[in-house]
DNA sequence: ACACTTTGTTAGCCACAACTAACAATAAGG
DNA sequence: CCTTATTGTTAGTTGTGGCTAACAAAGTGT
């Protein structure tokens, strides 16, 4: 395939390790340097300079040989970098109906590069997808159908729906 | 602010390349290596050592001292490319409301993590949207209300919307 | 044709972030 | 307690992709 060639082997960046800092101190209550590597697919000097980077940026404390910390800084960071994963994991799992597992590589990309006002506006479509579910028939389901016979659920064609009613 | 620590400095990468050089192409004919480091802001050497790899890998043909050309292989790949940037741009800007120049970058930066599924499902919400558009209450427009007062427009609320009269 | 400007290339350097190999500390078992 | 296995670090290499400085080719003007 021609892109395999073009395409960068994206190894994780600082935000990643914090984010799985973060989840493996949900997870394990004590953080490994084996248990990062393991989780992110790199060996493990590579978690050791990353540490090294961000203990010096004052994200993490971590004394050699010792268990890994976030500080509160690393760790709003990484609840920041884990709200906007499942924001994007969401969007793209439950509103455009993406295998889990795409989305979730897809969100893990995704949340290192996207703007903030986006990502907000993302999280508001979300929350907009939920409140306003028109009964039954609403926009994830239209869009399904959509996605499935190629063309419009009956709700789309059939009304005029010009809106006289709303906004009273 | 912390994040500006931890960002990396996101320098183009060759699919970039090969996105400048086929807008290059299409708006002045004539491809020549200080123009593509303009647009992408790099310096000529960057540009230089970036055509020798995409000529070795077959994308462009670039004689030394000379102009810039795609092979088909780049074109077909530049122009995947620029197909993603454009629809990623229209679904920030148009579906979500972001400022278009920011839709922009997010686009930019998007266009090169972005499965090729998730892409398809961005393309095929922005015709979903496009074809259901509800008269004039339609999606966007909803949700921009739902964006400016933070609550929901009339024909969320003021119907039930069952679909019965749907789908025949 | 020669000087000067613009454009492009080469060489050599830096930063980043992975890797392997070799070494050091800690933990576990006899 | 000492040996061995596991875990972690350091050193050194690689690859990517920027940069500046210096050089080379092409283009322009008199």
């Amino acid at each position: 395939m021609v892109k395999q060639q073009l395409q960068k082997k994206q190894s994780p960046n600082m935000e990643d390790y914090l984010e799985a800092i973060a989840m493996l101190h949900g997870e394990e209550k004590i953080v490994r340097v084996s248990q990062i590597g393991r989780r992110l697919s790199v060996k493990m000097p590579s978690v050791s300079s990353a540490l090294n980077k961000l203990s010096e940026r004052g994200f993490v404390v971590h004394e050699r040989y010792g268990y890994v910390v976030l500080t509160s800084e690393g760790d709003k960071v990484a609840k920041e970098v884990i709200r906007r994963h499942k924001a994007l994991t969401r969007f793209f799992a439950e509103a455009l109906g993406v295998d889990p597992e795409i989305a979730e590589e897809d969100a893990c990309k995704i949340e290192h590069v996207i703007s903030s006002l986006s990502m907000e506006r993302l999280t508001k479509f979300l929350q907009f997808m939920e409140a306003c579910p028109l009964g039954e028939t609403n926009f994830p389901e239209r869009y399904k159908y959509y996605l499935e016979y190629g063309e419009l659920p009956g709700e789309c064609l059939a009304r005029g729906f010009k809106g006289e009613e709303g906004r009273g």
